[in-house]
DNA sequence: CCGGTTTAATAACGATCATTACGAAAAAGC
DNA sequence: GCTTTTTCGTAATGATCGTTATTAAACCGG
């Protein structure tokens, strides 16, 4: 019983994405978010909650949409191409959309007021998340003599993904897609391998 | 003639760049400046002008009293030295001060709303600018034999870059000193050489 | 000591922030 | 058709945003 919603719930949680992609959590105003998702503001928050439920349903929405390539890298048979699938959708990923470049999950906060704390520390969490799985798959690869046993698998973890966080910063200052692609280029050229040439 | 200024200038400016640092340029109210500084708000306006130019102030600040280890980084003999020298000295000012990790340069503005955008711009060009000094360098290296002909200046100093911009985001979200130093060594780990066993 | 000038401090400015009463409109059950 | 329930849209909430009038106080030259 009662009326029916006459808004697309789904269409307005991807302009919402859109919006907080391109100007951050704290730089996306209430009313940014309405008019690009055409519904009233009361509306919104009958359907998502307050600014910060809808950010992290937005970002829920952004791996759901955006970062399927993760799980996809992850079952690649070596850790070199894990990586390399990592960076090289990284960089397409930050590249593709010209109105919101770089990435949602640095682009959402990184420093900020201390109201937004609670989703700068989300963001933090998100982050980790993605980096662990690239740890254990690190580590798996030790294992499997696919990586040598002196590789540090949380520092190639965290390689790959200072890597992805400081492209997304240069995407979001215009950098073009050639010039992150060649970064991706120059950063695998020092990946070790399992006859432990390198280190 | 007339009164004398009861504060401290440079100390106001010290304290607003600490609040920047922090909180980045949106996320700092100018309650937070003030406070900081202990001026009350119109003694901040006369002495530095309106928030943005106070924070282009901080800036120019941060560069002359934490980036020396630029120029420093630039006179050192072979590319290699020059990028290592770079890398530790950022993850050294990333991880120094507790209560404002991670680097000015990016805290203080990734994304934001529109009025932010000349900040935002700012620093884009900030970050280029010692982007361009490292790449120029690296061509240096190039003719002195010191990096291989098959090398990509520009690609070698965006990746440098993309490291310290990537390491500024962990250090802000709480990675240790020790972690990012094995993040800058795996980095080095591989470094093209003159005879060109890298690329 | 007094007139001119600069700073200090209180308090206010309009604008925007996120959030929500409230009443009209629309749909489902009886 | 009437009641109930949900949504819609207008408009308002108090708080905070960056920025300034305005007035009182402190200093210098005469």
């Amino acid at each position: 019983m009662g009326r029916h919603r006459e808004f697309d719930v789904e269409k307005a949680l991807d302009a919402a994405l859109c919006v907080f992609w391109r100007k951050g959590y704290e730089g996306s105003s209430y009313t940014d978010l309405t008019e690009a998702a055409g519904v009233e503001r009361p509306a919104l928050y009958s359907a998502f909650g307050n600014k910060e439920a809808l950010f992290r349903l937005a970002l829920d929405r952004y791996s759901e949409r955006f970062l399927h390539y993760i799980p996809e890298a992850l079952q690649l048979p070596t850790a070199r191409q894990v990586a390399a699938h990592i960076l090289f959708n990284a960089v397409d990923l930050n590249t593709r959309y010209p109105d919101h470049t770089g990435c949602l999950g640095i682009n959402g906060a990184v420093a900020g007021s201390d109201d937004a704390e609670p989703v700068r520390q989300a963001l933090i969490d998100f982050r980790a998340a993605g980096q662990a799985q690239l740890r254990e798959r690190f580590e798996r690869a030790k294992a499997e003599g696919d990586l040598p046993e002196t590789a540090k698998a949380d520092a190639l973890a965290a390689f790959v993904m200072a890597l992805t966080h400081g492209m997304a910063v240069q995407a979001k200052a215009g950098f073009s897609r050639e010039m992150l692609e060649a970064v991706v280029e120059q950063a695998l050229s020092t990946w070790p391998t399992g006859r432990s040439t390198g280190a």
